[in-house]
DNA sequence: AGGGGTTCTGGAAACGTTTCCGGGAAACCT
DNA sequence: AGGTTTCCCGGAAACGTTTCCAGAACCCCT
């Protein structure tokens, strides 16, 4: 009975029609009503249902789409993954989730194993590129969306954001509440976001203390904040706000902030970035600049979903606004209603 | 050139040797060191590499995992499912993440969408069982792990956790600190976690104040948290420590305190329940127990592994014990040194 | 009534791979 | 030297499905 799985030449047998009789009447091709009838009949009372993989090799599509992202724990990537899934599923796609590995050539290696055709297409977002890597996309045959720099150029489709407009934003809204000693807490400078937001500050605040923190962690930035905060202390110019280039980051300027005995907001505004759930339920929920993480997701896989379809139009490049989200960490009446309802937990 | 993918039957060809060997060569089988040297050539030259829908059909394998749960973007699951991946990736097996939906119905359905055979098993997070389900895990072919419930009588594979315990090991924790006027506050009761949570407290420490929130978030919480803090006061008897169901709804209760003017752990110590990321972040960090949800995904993935090789067994069952971590937020000597790092956010 | 068109059906090929099987050559042993 | 084992290779089948192609039946119209 349930021995194994029932095969369509079984249901053919059953109905007593051919095979192609058999496939066209469940598939929905010209077929009378009779037919049908009989072959849904005999599929029902086999509980037959088709196999996946030989559907795949006949018709050379999958119904799968890899998301490879460097570290699956993220938030960001969490919440971007969540997106994609939630626009592919209803489509009948399954998305795959994947590693690209620290380093280029692990994420070249990942982009050359698609030829292994398991899958439609991809959604990569790689921390940092390089030749190699552009040159891997460029001659694969299945399709691949680039989250994160833009690289139309290349005849790539990609979704960026322009974290260094977010940067601007964040140090605009600090003026228009006027402050004025505006420090800056940033993450490596040999990763790309690191090096967007370094542009960011800089242009729209010139002169503004600044500091690098190992990794954007919390125990990193804890450490590079203490140096960012007595720095300004001792010039006799204590800051009065902190632009951190991470929501984690900007927790842990406010830490080190009450480690020293300064509030926030009042002694000191502190603005984040990427709006995660941490940032959002923290106490004092965050003032952030939002990337648009789900919004990129859906939009990768939107651009996925028609070059799935085989719609292989011109490279399409889009760019997703940044958002400046206040909450109380900058300003004090803000009140923390936008939790976002964070599910159950597992039993 | 790269037209369309080579395929073995080309090497074949470019190598003049027949298609059977060719494969032999490049899989391993019994081949002559002058062949393989030849196939090898040959496949570089077109730069060949298989099909894994061609492959899967003919081994009856597809080398991929669904791992399936309510909502992929909670916290627990994520941890869950690096974890999973992180043990199945080095075998070389993929990681197809699948929704199961709110019901115990849409479950149910996923269970029976197996059938399709584009995975060699699945490891499956219900909300909630009921007997239809476990009916479809039973009639599975594909191997199935069920984490959340002990299934073994049912003859099914599960990994699941004591939460009852985990709450009396929170309990004890408090008591052991001269706490003695305990809250609880737990979640709906018509989860699985729910009900196992409170019988933990109700064992534990009979006649403490109890209330629910309508759901296991922050914003929840506080509304019931509030509650919970305000009835204890009116009795003339302030609790002194609550033990949350879950880190959010602590996060939740240590908001409320502090509206209050309540210091915590001064006045007020508060535990959570999952060691989440969230935890470990805020301020105070949460004293926590840890029901392991990285070492559960690990072990599901173990029995996974040991199953798509066909080792079926007698039935496993795990249980990975609940273990408490104490932070600030009960023990204010506590440091903050275990903040894992968190890697970057996406560019 | 016969020709042209439409509708339905069955046979067969194809997708890309692995593996069983048989044959031939080489090596080994007596 | 003859028989037996060992080793290596090619042919062919099989996995489960979709789709092309051709033929049969039927209807409609002149």
């Amino acid at each position: 009975m349930t021995s194994s799985r029932a095969t369509l030449i079984q249901v053919a047998e059953r109905a007593g029609v051919s095979l192609s009789s058999t496939s066209r009447a469940l598939h929905g091709g010209g077929a009378s009503a009779a037919m049908v009838e009989r072959v849904r009949a005999a599929a029902a009372e086999l509980g037959y249902s088709p196999d996946a993989i030989g559907r795949s090799l006949r018709m050379k599509k999958t119904f799968q789409v890899a998301f490879a992202v460097a570290d699956i724990g993220n938030p960001v990537y969490v919440e971007m993954m969540a997106a994609i899934h939630q626009v592919l599923a209803p489509h009948g796609y399954r998305v795959v989730v994947m590693s690209t590995g620290d380093t280029t050539t692990s994420t070249t290696e990942l982009v050359r194993s698609l030829s292994g055709g398991f899958v439609d297409g991809m959604i990569l977002v790689p921390l940092r590129t390089d030749d190699a890597l552009i040159q891997a996309l460029r001659e694969q045959e299945v399709p691949v969306v680039v989250v994160g720099r833009p690289l139309g150029e290349h005849g790539l489709d990609s979704v960026s954001t322009d974290s260094t407009d977010g940067i601007a934003r964040a140090v605009n809204h600090l003026r228009e509440l006027g402050r004025r000693r505006i420090g800056f807490l940033n993450g490596p400078l040999d990763t790309t976001p690191g090096q967007a937001r370094q542009r960011g500050f800089d242009a729209a605040h010139q002169g503004g203390a600044v500091e690098v923190a190992e990794d954007f962690t919390v125990a990193a930035g804890v450490v590079a904040a203490r140096r960012l905060l007595a720095a300004g202390e001792t010039q006799g110019r204590p800051l009065d706000a902190v632009v951190a280039a991470n929501d984690l980051l900007a927790i842990a300027v406010i830490r080190a902030a009450r480690e020293r005995g300064l509030t926030v907001p009042g002694d000191l505004a502190v603005t984040g970035m990427d709006d995660t759930e941490f940032g959002r339920v923290f106490q004092p929920s965050l003032t952030s600049v939002s990337l648009g993480s789900a919004e990129r997701g859906r939009a990768a896989a939107g651009i996925m979903l028609s070059l799935a379809e085989g719609h292989h139009e011109r490279t399409r490049q889009i760019e997703v606004g940044p958002e400046l989200v206040v909450r109380e960490s900058t300003d004090p009446t803000a009140l923390p209603d936008d939790i976002e309802p964070l599910s159950l937990d597992s039993p």
